[in-house]
DNA sequence: AAATATTTTTAGTCTTAGCTAAAAATAAAA
DNA sequence: TTTTATTTTTAGCTAAGACTAAAAATATTT
């Protein structure tokens, strides 16, 4: 149905303007997908003579109801190819990412609805991010960042928010993973690193990990 | 490493250079890519400047060892997630080819080594055809097709040669898979139509059946 | 051996998806 | 409100991989 190119557009601009609330511009476009802007005015010109997406000069672009399917359906795939490598082939979280980048493109509506039942039909990725069903909805779940919780709260690991290979493997090394109990011991104002309790440990990390940790909070 | 043109090219003629044993031509490619000679020709010339096979003009083209090893690679993978989605996804043998024929692009040794392990290594795909090995080795079995049998001969099926889904249903309605045993009852000079028994049942088939199914010789 | 037919290559065009450099539009600063 | 900076678009180029039409080489008949 779409090339690679234009599903790699779609996915990019659907979590750019999750993230940014509104459309969104060339650059941030250019950015995410490590490409320049003269080259995301071409394509986000094309996607908008298909009508994926709606997009006015110099306003930046906006998915229609079809770009947005579109975009969910190579989600889908990608996150239920996580679970597979990781489930079936015992992948390790950190590695499967560029792997499930090419799967995520495997055109076969039958072949994703039996990975599906074959895995269970899973909620969650092995990162902690929604798989869309398959009319494209996406479960949202109240999750925080770790960062936003005060001293004394506890919270479980439910998801990450950069999945490098470096942070995910700092996060094993701190036995920290999704469903991980984490107990905010303190916290700096200064810099606003923490200090927490996981099973036995007890360790800081910094703003920035705690900003890239999403937790469920745990009412006690 | 390669492009999915490139490598549907290298397998095309790996399988091609079986068949005719010896180089191939232009058009021969052409014929089995669904392509025109003109960019055959344009194709050959670009995978011999990258050493995969020479080729002297007007003369046809062999695979050098680097290519014969990228096409083993590749039917490796298809013969691979062939029994994956036979085997797990329980995809009937007639629907396999399609996704196949992508997912044996998928670039990953890592990937492949896992996917071969949580198989079971199998020694042969969903229709009988032999699975290369790490280091491109095929196992070459001792196969014959039905049609050399003469009138009272019994074999075991091990694979056909077409696998169109008509064919392949066709099979299926006979009740003939890998593995059935096969007792040629008669055998007609004039057309080369048999008259087989398998199971309880007893039928005729045509010559284009019994060129089209691979057997194993049962000596009794 | 010459004529004809077939195969193969070349030349030129198209589309996709990228790039750079320059121009135009918009936003921010002075 | 000019001036300057940033963002975005346009224009023109490239490479891969397809195509058609024409030319060249090889094979087959007569
Ligand atoms: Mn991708
Ligand atoms: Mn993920
Ligand atoms: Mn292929
Ligand atoms: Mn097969």
């Amino acid at each position: 149905m779409f090339t690679h190119a234009e599903e790699n557009y779609l996915k990019a601009i659907f979590h750019l303007e999750q993230e940014l609330q509104g459309e969104v511009s060339t650059n941030a476009i250019a950015e995410q997908m490590e490409t320049k802007p003269s080259s995301v005015t071409d394509m986000v010109q094309k996607l908008a003579d298909k009508e994926l997406l709606s997009y006015k000069k110099y306003k930046g672009a906006i998915l229609t109801a079809a770009g947005r399917k579109t975009a969910a359906d190579v989600i889908r795939k990608h996150r239920l190819w996580e679970v597979f490598l990781v489930d079936k082939l015992n992948f390790h979280w950190d590695e499967v990412h560029a792997i499930a980048e090419q799967l995520e493109h495997i055109q076969s509506e039958e072949l994703i609805e039996r990975l599906d039942r074959f895995l269970g039909s899973p909620d969650f990725d092995p990162h902690g991010d929604p798989i869309p069903d398959q009319h494209g909805n996406i479960k949202r779940t109240e999750k925080k960042l770790l960062s936003e919780l005060d001293k004394g709260k506890r919270g479980v690991c439910v998801g990450v928010k950069e999945s490098s290979s470096d942070f995910l493997q700092y996060l094993d090394r701190k036995k920290i993973t999704i469903g991980t109990k984490i107990h905010v011991l303190g916290k700096e104002f200064f810099d606003g690193s923490m200090m927490l309790q996981v099973g036995k440990d007890q360790f800081f990390i910094s703003k920035k990990t705690a900003e890239n940790l999403f937790v469920q909070i745990q009412e006690s």
